[in-house]
DNA sequence: CTTCTATACCTAGACGGCCAAGGTAAGGGG
DNA sequence: CCCCTTACCTTGGCCGTCTAGGTATAGAAG
């Protein structure tokens, strides 16, 4: 896949999966690859970062917790998150129905 | 708009405009404006450099013109233009499956 | 004549998110 | 003992976008 496209979507993806409840960054991307059927393979480099912008950003709060000896590092979404990912996820629906506009396609956002 | 969602999308906004025929920058810029409906703004930075990079790559050929005293370069798709806007395009639909897989929406691409 | 807008091209430099590649650490199977 | 998986983290480089600047012509407004 081409990563580029990638560029401003990795945020809303990981909030979309912590929205569904309390969950991890390894899990996170798991999560991710999963519902994208294998699509998206989010490494270290971008997701950790990731989750340190959006938690400085006060859109995710994290809390520690270990299991079976792992140390996990749990996130939440917060309100302003929610407003955030909805803004994101309409973003994502106007950028895409622009693309497919110049793009003549039949299908839509 | 969020910027960031743009890259990579660029070239091939670009490739499928000058694919319905010979256009130059200027146009090419406000024809996908115009199929966006407004949505897209290409800025002369991302846009001129796009078209030098895809000239030197050979997916695009230019001449030069002058209309009423006013010099346009214009672009012409290459066979292997073509190709790679094909490839994109088939990018573009992979990666926005995957976008909506992850966010759970009922439209697909 | 000057000024402003539209047309039409170009570039240098800054910005910033993604990736590759590295590190730390614990559990469990071969 | 080694290796894979889980689970976290960081450094440095890459590169496409934007900002902001430049050049030049045509036509309209003042």
């Amino acid at each position: 896949m081409d990563s580029r496209l990638l560029w401003g979507t990795v945020e809303m993806l990981i909030l979309e999966v912590v929205a569904q409840g309390p969950t991890y960054g390894y899990e996170i991307s798991q999560t991710v690859g999963e519902r994208s059927r294998g699509y998206f393979d989010l490494k270290e480099g971008s997701l950790y970062p990731a989750l340190h912008r959006l938690e400085q950003q006060k859109l995710l709060t994290s809390f520690w917790d270990e299991v079976d000896g792992r140390r996990r590092k749990y996130y939440k979404l917060s309100i302003q998150g929610q407003t955030t990912l909805d803004e994101k996820k309409a973003a994502w629906q106007a950028f895409s129905k622009g693309v497919n506009g110049v793009l003549g396609a039949q299908f839509a956002g």
